[in-house]
RNA sequence: GCGGGCGUGGUGAAAUUGGUAGACACGCUAGACUUAGGAUCUAGUGCCUCACGGUGUGAAGGUUCGAGUCCUUUCGCCCGCACCA
């Protein structure tokens, strides 16, 4: 071949490897194991993008490498195929989304291989696919079906806890879920079988519960706190609201320690482990009850006279600063609070209902958005622990009812939200904590936790830290307060009211939940895919698959998150109908060695993974407690969005002056991005006034509507717009269903670039079937390594491209003339083509380790550089070379691993050894500095001793010239490095 | 507000434990070859300066023989979480 055809080279490799299944893995004994995952992708009518193969051609590098050092590689990729997109297009179409998912699939799977990645697609799996939903429904199951032992430390059998409420109740019983009474065997034996089920229900790791939780009326379904961002859904960005319903839950909480324990044993980005830790939202703090006195005219009775009466009734608050409670000087509730009804006296009953009305329905959106101070009394009073001063109770929304107790003791001096509302409603502000610095208590708060104590009866004086543990335990002493730690994690909300996910195996029978084990529960056809308006699932509108003997199905679907939270572990095993996974597949593929994707799962599936695991592995079904040891986070690839404006003038006739009817009245013009850049802000006089004078419209203007219009990217060239094409998009309403646009200034029509997310929506996807195309799916391999390190994020831009591909031609011109002349012979390679080799050797090998991928791309030309112009044909050196670039660009390498003369695949060779005498150097160039500056250069053997260094540099008439016949100060030789002359 | 990260040429970016800042590319300039091609090759390219030389890693200090790297202060940007008591 005389030169080099990517086309013909790629597709016949690619072939190739497809029908010698050469990528096919299976459990070797003899070899070590290593395991690359890539985060599944989510089949999207759009396609892949050229952000996808990011992650996926790191992870096809380390795996390849792997093998060619003897590993045997575990390198799966499959499809996280439940979901709402598919679902809201069978809304619209009424297809079914399994073939809307299967298409996709396809097109992934053409894209994906293409690229030439090394996977073994026999494992392929699909959440969707019933024989491996049938597993995911099992292990809800056994989630179902166990508990969490405070005591072991694990989650347990639930049939093991039933033997010992019937033999000895629940007293010595400790668990990690909700709180329930004590009873005795007795009074276990007495409960009916619905009041044991709801105690079982607070035990059960998978259990229902009546919650708030965040509604999208749009998408018809309740979301994880994770699917929320910034008060809308993060699919669609649609409203949520705040909804008390009946949903099932996973007792994540019960692993929340252990989820931040494990965090210290794998290696993960700080970030991602600091965002769990976040998440996970450990504090340590004190549990305080406050005893509550009511005045009220209800309490007094028959007695006409205002009666104040101390209730049994106790608020608990949590704090972190106990050491402050003598500076609090009213209490908070949340609105939603229990507690709220009872205290609140009849003369504020209706002010504190309309606020809490008002508070509960506020949208997860208004909520955010609102950061005003307000609040209610309840004409209720606590009473302070210590001192039994009278403490007014308020509620107010900046008191969360999902966290701690929900209910504050507020320091008003020492909290910045509390100062706020004291100062909002005159409460008295006294401080507690002494601060450095002069400050005014009444102007500020002093959140700081260091200073010592005042204000404080016998605690005075001491520290913020000493004073915490004193109140503690005269709290403790006094029966009124105990240590308590609190997390802001929340059980994971597991019910959504959809159809397109996996139908959990239950029937509800006398209200209670029981299992089908006859799995996989399939999904029943449905006539409708909506269920608008109710709060149920799709699923319910088919009465027949609904109701059967045993009782009610359960009509709610699983989340995304389910299929994703285990699917690592089937690859081990995908075909496997008895077991989720073999034991020896397990056994021997055990944790994920590396695992890549982007950083957007960091609070959600990864999360739910990790909590999946550790109760697979408590209840002895895997051995290993982590699921990924290593964790990369690729960046995001940006698109180069595009943008011009849109003039929409307002249209009079111009005889009559009567604005013209609404079809035509309003003209959009667009307008180019340089006239417009700059001037856009102001108010809109001024640009009626600009189009007015600088645009030859054909009618009166007498008002102007203007906005960036985003264009496809494809039209631009540069900053230069294609308008002709834009004008055909236009018209053929490819763009927006509007009147046809009249375009100004065709000559130098140009647009302004902004970097965006790559998405469809935005028009400025880049399909990497097109580079592909252009380039061939190495130079895309290497080019999208090159882009910079793997972990940062930027914008997609083919500037440079032609460097990578320029690269591949001159490594093929090592090979082959410009007439196709084979160019390797078996002379001797020179010392400083071995030199270079070994160099290369050992760069790449650290780079991959490191997963510097970006500076071993630029070491291989280096290499490519060096060897040809040292016109080293050495066949050995060059082959080596090959092994060495084969993870990195497998197709043109197998090209020419064939073409020298070897059988079988490049992927089966063994990677070079690096042998460092080739680099081995008996002299060194030293740069002679003075003072810190370099002057000159000077070689020295590197046996050389600093003595005799020095000497010959202060010979040197250089180095002379610069000390200008002063002696110099100091010399300093680090031998091997540099040389520093001070003077 | 809290947490994590980042600031280096015209551009993407390199730089082990502090040791020649800008590797490798893109782009640009000049040249060569050529029945004008977006091909290939050669040379140059941080900035200022004809040059000697000076200067240079967001800014200001500090430690050091020596700082992109360590410390302090400060400015700017990105990401995550957020009335979390």
């Amino acid at each position: 071949m005389s030169s080099y055809d990517f086309q013909t080279i790629e597709s016949k490799w690619q072939a190739e490897w497809a029908t010698k299944q050469i990528y096919k893995t299976t459990i070797d004994h003899s070899k070590p194991k290593f395991y690359a995952l890539d985060m599944f992708p989510y089949p999207s009518g759009a396609g892949l993008h050229v952000g996808h193969p990011l992650g996926y051609i790191a992870s096809d590098i380390v795996s390849r490498y792997k093998r060619l050092n003897g590993y045997n590689v575990l390198h799966p990729m499959g499809f996280d195929a439940f979901g709402l997109p598919a679902e809201q297009y069978a809304i619209q179409t009424g297809q079914h989304p399994a073939v809307t998912t299967e298409e996709n699939l396809t097109r992934y799977k053409e894209q994906l291989n293409r690229i030439g990645f090394s996977y073994d697609w026999d494992r392929e799996l699909r959440t969707t696919d019933p024989k491996y939903y049938k597993w995911t429904q099992w292990i809800f199951i056994q989630l179902f079906e166990s508990w969490y032992n405070v005591k072991t430390d694990k989650a347990e059998s639930i049939d093991a806890l039933i033997t010992i409420f019937e033999n000895e109740g629940n007293v010595n019983i400790e668990h990690n879920g909700e709180e329930t009474e004590n009873f005795t065997a007795e009074g276990w034996e007495n409960k009916s079988r619905q009041e044991q089920e709801a105690v079982l229900q607070c035990y059960r790791l998978a259990f229902q519960k009546e919650n708030t939780v965040n509604w999208c009326e749009e998408l018809g379904t309740v979301l994880a706190n994770d699917e929320v961002k910034n008060g809308l859904s993060e699919r669609g960005g649609h409203e949520v609201t705040q909804k008390i319903m009946k949903q099932w839950y996973l007792r994540i909480t019960a692993y929340a320690d252990r989820l931040l324990d494990g965090l210290n044993t794998i290696d993960w980005s700080d970030s991602i482990k600091e965002t769990q830790r976040n998440w996970i939202g450990k504090s340590q703090g004190t549990q305080i009850d406050f005893r509550v006195e009511i005045s009220d005219l209800r309490l007094g009775g028959a007695l006409p006279n205002l009666t104040s009466k101390v209730t049994d009734l106790k608020i608990e608050v949590f704090t972190t600063r106990p050491d402050t409670i003598f500076g609090s000087t009213f209490m908070v509730l949340a609105p939603d609070h229990e507690l709220v009804s009872q205290i609140t006296t009849n003369v504020q009953r209706a002010e504190i209902e309309a606020y809490a009305t008002i508070a509960n329905n506020k949208s997860e959106l208004e909520r955010k958005k609102d950061k005003s101070v307000s609040g209610v009394f309840t004409g209720a009073y606590a009473l302070h622990p210590f001192t039994q001063k009278k403490l007014p109770i308020y509620i107010s929304e900046y008191v969360l009812s999902g966290y701690g107790t929900g209910a504050i003791m507020a320091v008003p001096a020492h909290d910045d939200r509390d100062h706020a509302f004291a100062k909002k409603f005159g409460i008295e502000i006294i401080q507690v904590i002494s601060s450095k610095d002069e400050i005014d208590i009444q102007k500020q708060s002093y959140d700081a936790n260091y200073g010592k104590l005042m204000n404080s009866e016998n605690f005075d004086r001491l520290t913020v830290k000493e004073a915490s543990q004193a109140i503690i335990q005269l709290a403790e002493e006094r029966r009124f307060g105990t240590k308590k730690i609190n997390y802001k994690l929340r059980d994971a909300g597991f019910s959504r009211q959809r159809y397109w996910g996996e139908p959990f195996p239950i029937v509800h029978q006398d209200g209670i939940p029981t299992v089908i084990n006859e799995l996989p529960l399939e999904l029943p056809p449905v006539d409708s895919y909506e269920a608008k308006g109710t709060t149920e699932s799709p699923l319910a509108n088919n009465a027949e698959w609904v109701n059967i003997p045993r009782g009610r199905r359960e009509t709610d679907t699983m989340p995304g998150y389910a299929g994703s939270s285990w699917y690592f572990l089937r690859y081990m095993d995908p075909n496997n109908d008895q077991e989720f996974v073999g034991k020896e597949s397990l056994e021997y593929w055990n944790q994920v060695d590396l695992y890549i994707g982007g950083t957007e799962h960091a609070t959600g599936h990864l999360l739910y993974s990790r909590f999946w695991t550790k109760f697979l592995c408590d209840r002895g079904h895997i051995s290993f407690d982590e699921p990924f040891k290593k964790l990369v986070n690729q960046g995001m690839i940006q698109g180069e969005s595009k943008f011009i404006y849109q003039v929409c003038a307002e249209r009079r006739d111009p005889y009559t002056i009567q604005a013209l009817p609404l079809d035509a009245k309003w003209l959009p013009v667009f307008v180019s991005a340089h006239k417009l850049d700059g001037i856009v802000p102001k108010d809109n006089t001024e640009i009626l006034n600009y189009i007015r004078s600088n645009f030859d419209i054909p009618f009166e203007v007498n008002q102007v509507a203007i906005r960036r219009f985003r264009i496809p990217s494809i039209l631009v060239d540069g900053d230069k717009v294609h308008t002709n094409e834009l004008t055909e998009m236009w018209n053929h309403h490819k763009l927006e269903e509007l009147l046809p646009a009249h375009f100004m200034h065709k000559e130098s029509f140009s647009a302004t670039t902004e970097v965006e997310k790559m998405s469809k929506s935005k028009f400025n996807v880049v399909n990497p079937d097109d580079i592909a195309d252009q380039y061939g799916a190495d130079t895309l391999r290497l080019y999208e390594m090159f882009l910079g390190p793997l972990e940062d994020s930027k914008p997609w831009s083919t500037k440079g491209i032609d460097g990578t591909y320029r690269f591949l031609k001159k490594l093929w011109a090592l090979f082959y003339d410009q007439d196709g002349t084979a160019q390797w012979n078996d002379t001797t390679a020179s010392k400083d083509s071995m030199k270079t080799l070994h160099k290369t050797i050992k760069k790449i090998t650290d780079d991959i380790n490191a997963m510097s991928l970006n500076t071993s791309v630029a070491q291989f030309m280096i290499c490519v550089n060096e060897l040809g112009s040292q016109k080293c044909q050495n066949k050995t050196v060059l082959e080596q070379v090959l092994v060495l670039l084969n993870p990195f660009a497998p197709h043109i390498t197998e090209e020419l691993w064939n073409a020298i003369g070897n059988k079988g695949f490049i992927a089966d060779a063994t990677w070079p050894a690096y042998d460092e005498k080739h680099l081995i150097e008996s002299s060194k160039v030293y740069p002679i500095s003075i003072n810190g500056k370099t002057r000159t250069n000077l070689e020295f053997p590197l046996d050389m001793s600093k003595d005799e260094i020095e000497k010959n540099v202060l010979a040197n008439e250089i180095v002379q010239k610069w000390l200008d016949g002063k002696p110099p100060k100091k010399v300093i030789v680090v031998p091997g490095r540099i040389v520093n002359v001070v003077m």
